[in-house]
DNA sequence: ATGGTCGGCAACCGA
């Protein structure tokens, strides 16, 4: 099973690069966030024109999450357990045998803002989800858009970056706390290199040339799942296109 | 170099 994760930033604006990554690497699953689309502007037929079925749940302007698959998609919940829900944050499903749970963690704004606060919530409310809803033993892939740099080699610039909502002890131990729960980062599992990031800031210049990016895109397994993962990697292909997201896809292959 | 660029959507917010 072939699993993707990727963080669009729009799903309308870049629908022709997602088909035609779709198409070119078929992959079983492909969770993406930030579609920034409601339900009722979906645009499902180029999706279903390459017999994917697909999920989705999303608000004006902001978030969004859908799941991709070319299998049933089912036992589908949106959202936390209790409000704020976060519906267009969140969402898992049932997939070949495979629970999937597709996340788009609030990414803070600041240090000490109501944001943050709320990130910080959030995360330690994914780990009470997890909790309630799994089992350690069960098959379960957790992906999505972290907001979150676990370690110096995952950003550009560690001692520069200290202290950012995204890289600061503080959430790096609250999403450690959600992992701890029983989830293999897969991508680390298979390479220890630095300098293997999934987003690049578009208001810095020169930042994909330079490679000034962050890992804060992840696919992560139960341990039983990810003692199945073949590989993982970084697909940096739509970053050359004409209009790239600033993140970039996640792919992880199990043998399952 | 205390900046910069996107997308959504109609003035700024979020990232």
């Amino acid at each position: 099973m072939k699993i993707a994760t990727f963080n669009v930033n729009s799903l309308r604006a870049r629908l022709g690069i997602v088909i035609d990554w779709l198409d070119k690497n078929e992959p079983d699953v492909l969770c993406v966030q930030e579609t920034k689309v409601q339900d009722k502007d979906f645009p499902g037929e180029a999706f279903a024109g390459l017999g994917y079925n697909f999920v989705y749940r999303g608000q004006k302007s902001y978030n969004g999450v859908a799941v991709f698959a070319k299998g049933e998609i089912e036992d589908v919940v949106f959202g936390l357990d209790d409000e704020p829900y976060d519906e267009a944050r969140l969402v898992r499903a049932k997939i070949g045998g495979v629970w999937v749970v597709n996340s788009y963690v609030p990414q803070g704004f600041e240090v000490g803002s109501e944001k943050y606060e709320y990130k910080l919530e959030w995360l330690g409310r994914l780990r009470e989800y997890f909790e309630k809803h799994f089992k350690q033993s069960d098959k379960v892939v957790w992906v999505g858009d972290f907001n979150v740099a676990m370690e110096d080699i995952d950003v550009y610039d560690p001692d520069g970056l200290r202290g950012h909502v995204c890289f600061n002890e503080q959430v790096q131990e609250a999403l450690r706390a959600v992992m701890d729960w029983g989830f293999v980062d897969v991508f680390r599992e298979h390479c220890k290199d630095g300098e293997q990031y999934s987003f690049w800031d578009y208001r810095m210049r020169g930042g994909l040339s330079r490679n000034r990016g962050w890992r804060l895109d992840y696919i992560m397994a139960t341990k039983s799942l990810a003692q199945s993962s073949k590989g993982c990697y970084i697909d940096k292909r739509p970053r050359m296109l004409v209009k790239p997201s600033d993140h970039t896809p996640v792919v992880a292959e199990f043998d399952i």
